[in-house]
RNA sequence: GAAGCCAGACAGACAGUCGCUGUGCGAAAUGCACAGAGGAAAGUCCGGGCUCCAAAGAGCAAGGUGCCAGGUAACGCCUGGGAGGUGUGAGCCUACGGAAAGUGCCGCAGAGAGUAGACCGCCAAAGCGUUUUACGCCGGUAAGGGUGAAAGGGUGCGGUAAGAGCGCACCGCGCCAAUGGCAACAUUGGUGGCAGGGUAAACCCCACCUGGAGCAAGACCAAAUAGGAGAGCAAUCUCGUGGCUCGCGAGGCUCUCGGGUAGGUUGCUUGAGGUGCACGGUGACGUGCAUCCUAGAUGAAUGACUGUCCACGACAGAACCCGGCUUAUGGCUGGCUUCCUCU
RNA sequence: UGGGCCGUCGCCAAGCGGUAAGGCACUGGGUUUUGAUCCCAGCAUUCGCAGGUUCGAAUCCUGCCGGCCCAG
């Protein structure tokens, strides 16, 4: 829902409400799917600030499936900032990222 | 073989790689080691610990519990027993004190719904009258019919004008005694007279229990700021303290205007703890010895990928901690009951 | 964490121990040349679910399910 060039790495943020995932076991799930995705992926992923937030019927989805939407929407992400985001000011910093 | 009842344990396993949270080691590392959700962590329905209010007091009010005995820190929980109900049975269920302290309610129907009553009936003995083997009046009665969820014990015999606990027998009920049992209660005997239905998950009475708030409790450190202005009340007052009164403690308190802060540490996991053995107890459980340390996050941690195997993985995620209850849920094991078939 | 409220026809709802009002909507009929209005009639087999108390429960009690709100 969000994404702001703010530091020279990646940043991920969670915005998971009860009300969208009631269930903690589901809500857990999702959040674990997403941070596992962005660790693996971060090396690759724009140097900006991205806000995550589920919709009603994420509870539902199989795993395979929000990794799927996860990286589609990675994908736009990177389209959109192309022209603003430097390739070299992605690669030369290799700080652990803040989850 | 089918259906059912009860009890029990388990909650994918192993290996590898990369990650997350905590602790320890280390000067540090892009390190190393160890540990890391549940039987219900859930609902928040009860009980307790802990913390603060007065190391919690009195009375009223309010609420809860309600056969007996035991267990427990405590309980509305558990165990054993009694009584009642239910099922063919294994079993299961039960708010299971008091209706003779008082009050209320019992629609419709029905004569009458609670110090009973007379619609259809039955009888008319005694008394009176007449048209005198009869009828009427004065009356008697509640057996039978009818209404209702419920009509002031039930069945039978006697009795009577007809009837009626009016009398008797048995059953039921109340009271007393004995026996067994700690008790609830059971059995037996005697006695009374059949009196006042139901409802207390209606108010209520009796007995017992409950002070209030909650870890965002509470404690500490640091930062910031204004010991501001105005109004009101004030020891017969105000606040702590909750529904009220008392008591106790403190001495200022309340409102308005304007302004400031809300960051961190702790509480935080060693506990009515787990496991094993022995002993006591029918059992819940208790005692002793040995042994183990087993999440502690704070935007909130358990995952992803790969390989092998199987029954192909249900319900579901700790937030101060424990004991229960309730609800959700997967397959497995053992015991028992009923029925069917075969030998 | 603590506390409170609600669930009744398709919708809005009254009833709080005595056998489920009312309005809108819907269906049928009438009135009208036709439509609206109007009139008449119909429309709750589980009152969220499951037990219990009572002669009798939407109502009382217990346990669940779902929804909403408040305080910190």
């Amino acid at each position: 829902m969000l994404a702001r060039i703010n530091k020279p790495f990646p940043r991920l943020g969670l915005a998971f409400s009860k009300k969208k995932i009631p269930r903690a076991v589901d809500r857990n799930r999702v959040k674990r799917i997403v941070r596992e995705q962005f660790r693996l992926t971060q090396t690759t992923l724009p140097s900006v600030d991205m806000i995550v937030m589920p919709k009603a019927g994420t509870r539902n989805a199989k795993n395979t499936s929000i990794i799927a939407s996860f990286h589609a929407l990675c994908e736009q992400l990177k389209q959109k900032l192309g022209n603003q985001v430097e390739q070299s000011q992605r690669s030369s910093f290799t700080l652990p990222p803040q989850i």
